[in-house]
DNA sequence: ATGTCAATAAATATCGATTTTTTATATCAG
DNA sequence: CTGATATAAAAAATCGATATTTATTGACAT
């Protein structure tokens, strides 16, 4: 009945808003490693309730991003060269298990999915908006992965996707990470997985993964 | 200034007793799987406040025991065989992983560690408890994978084997399960695991979810 | 100086009430 | 009848205030 109600634009609850912008702070090193995160602080800096941001806040433990110690709120996850590479080798294990079982189950529509979004990724690297190729490199990555049928391994392998995204930020602070040829990378993983080579997708993702942890060890060395 | 609160005894808080107990009342199936989960509801049947219920909630949410719709509340994750099925592949997957690399890492100190685990285990089975025989073989099994010495993995484990145990409690219900002799299995894995045998540690610890995947598998057919 | 302990300040956790959104119910036109 | 739409009831989300707990400070005795 309101007309005028079509003018907030708002779709979204205050917690939902609270998650995703207090989930980028901490991955964009906004909220800086092992900082202590005070409710009264963030409710003022993100301008909401008190409710939303500790639910947010509840709700980033599942990401490992966010710590909550028991009578003494919470706190941006600690960062640390062993945790980096812990997480670099898990994504390995987890993501070569889960390529290899997508690949095993390929089906013509999932090498168009893979086709499809290695093209956006592409689209949107040329148009030059980072978070659009952010955006897109994960969602190809994520394409690689989903066909395994694994809801759960899909989760993890998210999750440590987006810790190392983290790290990338926590230490790049411009480096020249980018000016490595990440693109002819891509399209070695993307060829073999439409090929159904599975030893071969495997082997690029890895190097694709392991080419990326060497960039970033040594700025991280001093965590 | 009322000294009759001497006699409470409880050094936790809300929310920590909210989320141990709703915890338990999904694993146990007291709390059906899919089932909404109103907060009111729970408020009265935990006697306690709305926000400690729902930050509960919200905390059970990183271990895959509730969902969370955004606009619309919370429901205890639902069931189904794939979803178990899921579980155990990846049970065995992450765990083959993370027992391999304990091995790798052996010490005296790790293998007195599993001895002293695997004797409280079997002390608990002989009182009788089954609160504590599950507690201590969860300990167990934890920590034959600790000594891998990665976090991360090991809490992904940890997440798989509550999600176990919740199907089984989910499809027991008073299954004859327990008739196995799975005391046997248990020497056969902690003796292969102080031995340094990584082979034979791992097949006999897959060989231990097998078996009980498949008394297992029939009951939950009908989900 | 050093460490303990009380007093104070700060921050978290929790409650109770209000607002918003969703879901269920009933009404009416086609 | 069917289906759309308004109405009422229920539930979730959020707010503001209070109670608890933890952290900080400074006095005091060793």
């Amino acid at each position: 009945m309101n007309l005028l109600q079509q003018a907030d634009g708002k779709e979204t609850s205050a917690t939902r808003t609270a998650y995703l912008t207090l989930r980028q702070m901490i991955l964009t090193g906004e909220l800086a490693a092992g900082e202590k995160l005070k409710i009264e602080q963030l409710r003022t800096r993100l301008d909401t309730g008190a409710s939303p941001v500790r639910e947010a806040l509840s709700l980033l433990t599942s990401d490992m991003l966010v710590e909550r110690l028991d009578q003494r709120g919470f706190r941006a996850a600690p960062a640390s060269l062993s945790n980096f590479q812990e997480i670099l080798t898990l994504r390995c294990s987890l993501e070569d298990m889960a390529l290899r079982q997508s690949i095993a189950n390929s089906t013509e529509g999932w090498e168009e999915t893979l086709v499809v979004s290695h093209h956006r990724m592409k689209r949107a690297s040329e148009e030059g908006s980072i978070p659009k190729f952010e955006e897109a490199h994960k969602a190809f990555h994520m394409a690689l992965l989903d066909n395994a049928g694994s809801p759960i391994l899909l989760r993890y392998c998210s999750q440590l996707y987006d810790l190392n995204i983290r790290y990338r930020n926590l230490a790049a602070a411009g480096t020249n990470y980018r000016k490595r040829n990440v693109a002819s990378e891509h399209v070695e993983i993307l060829d073999a997985a439409v090929r159904g080579d599975a030893d071969g997708a495997s082997s690029a993702l890895m190097n694709h993964y392991r080419v990326t942890g060497d960039y970033l060890a040594i700025p991280l060395s001093n965590l």
